[in-house]
DNA sequence: TGGCTTCTGTCAGCTGGCTGACAGTCGAGC
DNA sequence: GCTCGACTGTCAGCCAGCTGACAGAAGCCA
């Protein structure tokens, strides 16, 4: 694992950067040889109709994990090169921009651990580390109204990009995905956000956060 | 893992079965000794603030695994004897009756996996069921009104139970926390199946189901 | 049996957020 | 520079579900 590994809802945790610092990238050295694929922007990598499942690893890009239903879209996050993901029975997997993946039946795990029992701990700390996204997104849906959710993001995203001024992933409605609202209701919060001091929007995609201890004192709801 | 393994979320896939097949019971005979503790009903095992990790296994009893805030919990689910458990950093472990747990301190795992592999490959279906049963928590806040969560939950426990009479673990509050709703939205909802003829209230904690089809067409929501 | 506590059903008022709609802005391509 | 499509902001109406409250039923214990 990278250093670059990122994902919205880990970092979110607040004890992502130490998580991801006690990742060992031997674990990459000693992945055997997989399936390479190439994919391209908006390209769907994996769909909850696949029954064979893999395990990847994003080699270049980025990807998106998400749940959909009826007209409705939730993004479980997404994941960077050096990212490790197991496929999900109901989620989908897209690529944001042109990203290469190698892949490996999830079968072949089973004796790429006998060859290598350290895999098993690193493959049990990803799977862990799935979970724990899985954990703050349902403490978002069930106990956060979405302006704590907006600025626990935020607050979030300051430490991984280590600057006041956030880029954000995506378009707004991509951001919505991932909060579990709609583009309607984020657009509201940010503008009410800016309205109040909260935030400066420097362009499209770009914010500038103004007053961290209002946004984190939203955050602890 | 025994086929007494009963987990709310996780039987709503309707994989559950199948899935508790595929395990062997071989894990736990091969588990090495652990430390033994006894809980009484309503006794917490383990809570938020816990910060050394363990893997549990319920011997005896019934534990319940919730987030809280505010006022407000969340169950995400429960687990009786057979079940292994690894500790959340934010969750709470509750029995909800007399229990017996024999647990391990997480940093274990490492020499349980090089003493015998196979514990890995149990251990990573074990995580990968939690994170199974967090995806369907997700898409039913997310994605499903109360109705159709309440409706997939009875359809699930009719599988498991194997009958139309349905036993409730626990009261009404319980159930609503499983379901991320309050106790009176669910009464309601009950009630309101009862009244349309879908449920019959047998007894406090006994609805017995009426009419499947109806249940099904809810629970597709 | 009686008293007390817990559980359940029901109600009314409220609200966070959704949804559909529309206007203005921005970016990409020609 | 112009056009068109995508993105963003804003608005109004609506509602699923929450919350607090209260009454009646059920369970438990002396």
């Amino acid at each position: 694992m990278s250093d670059a590994t990122r994902h919205p809802h880990a970092a979110m945790s607040g004890s992502g950067a130490g998580h991801t610092g006690e990742r060992s990238a031997d674990w990459l050295a000693q992945l055997p040889e997989g399936q390479i694929r190439q994919f391209d922007e908006g390209d769907v990598i994996c769909r909850p109709d696949n029954h064979q499942n893999r395990i990847f690893l994003i080699q270049q890009g980025c990807v998106r994990i998400c749940l959909s239903a009826e007209h409705k879209e939730l993004t479980l996050g997404w994941l960077r090169p050096g990212s490790i993901y197991v496929t999900h029975t109901r989620a989908w997997v897209e690529a944001l921009e042109p990203t290469r993946i190698c892949s490996w039946p999830i079968e072949r795990l089973t004796s790429m651990i006998a060859e290598a029992p350290e895999l098993a701990i690193a493959a049990m700390r990803e799977v862990g580390m799935m979970l724990h996204q899985a954990t703050n997104l349902i403490e978002d849906l069930a106990f956060r109204p979405v302006d704590a959710r907006l600025a626990r993001y935020l607050l979030l995203e300051r430490g991984t990009q280590n600057s006041d001024t956030i880029q954000l992933t995506g378009h707004t409605e991509l951001l919505a995905s991932l909060l579990g609202t709609s583009r309607q209701t984020l657009s509201t919060s940010i503008n009410r956000m800016i309205k109040d001091g909260l935030l400066n929007k420097l362009e499209r995609q770009q914010l500038q956060l103004l007053d961290i201890a209002a946004l984190e004192a939203l955050a602890q709801v």
